[in-house]
DNA sequence: AAAAGGATTGAAAACGTTTTCAAAACCCTT
DNA sequence: AAGGGTTTTGAAAACGTTTTCAATCCTTTT
């Protein structure tokens, strides 16, 4: 093993192997314009040498970084790291580095976080985070930094949008249910803290609701496993029955563990539905009907879109992704 | 909203409010040393101007990033979200970013994450991936940059490891079940591709097996939820009982399923211990007996010997996190 | 009123590349 | 051997900061 090196500059190459900068540089970029001879020659001091180009000053020299910037809540969700998964394999398909940005659900950190988007030059973004509001993304967009954002339709000159259209499917299960003649009583369980997705398909489940003229609980809860549990352990010593939605797996299975390990049948007595399914659904007991958006597509599609819109070459600027239906044994099929 | 401005350098800063270079430069970094009067002067014309300092031209200049170079295989398992999870709380804290290199469990792709951060220029890595050996290690150190390895026993004069000790727990599990009576025979699932950890499981297993003098079984797995399932259902034909160790959640989750709906009780038939325990192991059900290490608490202290690396003030250059044991419903407590 | 001393400022070099433009070298052709 | 046209090469500016060092400006003090 070779000892700790200072860094070895293009300008001790250029000597070493008397030639210029220039020429180096051309070597380096395999730019053609080098006879073999020279090339051969640079290229055996590099490696002598254990030259390597520094990145920032290429990235100052050539106003690119080959970077990009991902905003996200937290790394923590499954259908996060999902998404990040299908990112980090365009990435590495097309060569850029990403530079991670968590917010941890607080506008504090989202401000911070906008900061250093444009501070860290990075070559576009993309944003899935909610605390992130459409000024944050255009403050973003008003430093030339190509951006698309998940879930939240924002039009700019260098924004593109990608769709999670879960309120369609969600508003058809719901009245598929009733016309269907479903008996219980649906609750909603809100969660703190989860963003506009929540929001949005709660706004939905109200709307549909109000419009079938149909009774309807709204449930609060902590965004976590163990207080859900917890609460529906309470919750089911009064009610015996219910359908509950979820936002998502978790919040589904600890409603579903809940109800068996209080003597309930699910889904005879209980029923569960989860609005973000991941890989879980199909793995929790009883299984979990749930809306499903395959989240590394999204991340895949996400790239691609950043890709042409930093090349200028991005024709749609917004795409969609349906919520897929999948039912399994958390719920009657009526 | 503004529109797309071209960069505003420091230049145009001090050219606009009538100082030099130097003075916009100390009052961007909060320097004593200038007057209130200029300062404010600075300040308003750098709001008004909406210059953000090049973080690129600053690294160059100063020869720091604030910039941390992630090593992992994948975004997409819980235990390395949880991981990543601790380390983006104390980046946030102390204001470094985060630069993420994924190597898809490849060879080729872990070489090409090398190169990209040694010129990437980061102020120091976090490495937690089996696919870099020793030498890959020293490669990225002897271009100076402090490195922290997780699971993986490296010595180096910037350098430093976290060992995530199974071993000890695991060699304990196993003498005391059997010394407690456990009759059933002791099978090994194998899962493809997992790496080191996975194979100091499977040694300690074996070790102990043979100086104990018991039989013991090895059973190949891919490493997927749905294909452990249905390899288990068909292995469920032949055999009616066994005690099997799976190396992460999912595996696990995996054969109890297939032995539930197989007919089988758990734990009486079939026991299952999950090696790799996420938060996971309590919602499946029957729950997970599982060790538990606590990978955003890895995160975090990784984090925190990195900066004391790079600050020259690290004094143990190495760190243990012990397993624990989390006896729940997949196993019989003998 | 001058000298001393400290605080504030600015000029210029440095960080490590790329890139432009002109000069030099080469290869053909005549 | 000279001319023309390519190719290959190098000098120097540019990218946007920080930092060093010397110069200037205030205060005090005498």
């Amino acid at each position: 093993m070779d000892n700790i090196k200072e860094r070895v500059t293009i300008y001790q190459v250029a000597q070493a192997s008397g030639v210029s900068l220039a020429t180096v540089s051309r070597v380096i970029n395999k730019q053609g314009n080098v006879t073999a001879a020279t090339r051969e020659k640079v290229e055996k001091t590099i490696e002598k040498l254990g030259y390597k180009p520094s990145g920032l000053a290429q990235s100052l020299a050539t106003n690119r970084t080959t970077n990009i910037g991902i905003v996200i809540p937290s790394a923590n969700y499954v259908y996060i790291s999902n998404f990040l998964n299908g990112i980090t394999d365009v990435a590495k398909e097309k060569g850029f580095s990403l530079t991670l940005f968590a917010t941890s659900h607080s506008r504090e950190e989202a401000i911070s976080v906008i900061e250093k988007v444009i501070t860290t030059h990075v070559d576009g973004a993309i944003i899935f985070d909610d605390e992130l509001d459409v000024d944050d993304i255009m403050k973003i967009n008003s430093y030339s930094v190509p951006t698309i954002v998940i879930n939240n339709k924002i039009q700019g000159e260098r924004v593109g949008y990608i769709t999670l259209a879960y309120e369609e499917a969600f508003r058809r299960l719901i009245t598929d249910y009733y016309e269907r003649g479903g008996k219980k009583e649906m609750a909603f369980v809100h969660v703190h803290d989860a963003g506009r997705l929540l929001a949005r398909s709660e706004k939905t489940f109200l709307d549909t609701h109000q419009k079938l003229g149909r009774l309807y609980k709204v449930i609060n809860c902590d965004d976590s496993y163990s207080h859900t549990y917890s609460d529906f352990c309470d919750y089911f010593k009064n009610y015996k029955s219910g359908y509950f939605i979820a936002y998502r797996d978790s919040i589904a299975a600890a409603i579903e563990n809940a109800a068996t390990d209080n003597g309930l049948r699910v889904p005879e007595d209980v029923e569960v539905f989860s609005l973000v399914g991941t890989k879980y659904a199909k793995i929790v007991r009883p299984t979990l009907s749930s809306f499903i958006i395959d989240m590394a597509e999204v991340g895949k599609r996400a790239m691609y879109m950043l890709i042409d819109l930093i090349h200028r070459e991005l024709n749609d600027k917004s795409c969609r992704f349906d919520a897929h239906l999948e039912k399994r044994n958390s719920t009657i099929d009526l």
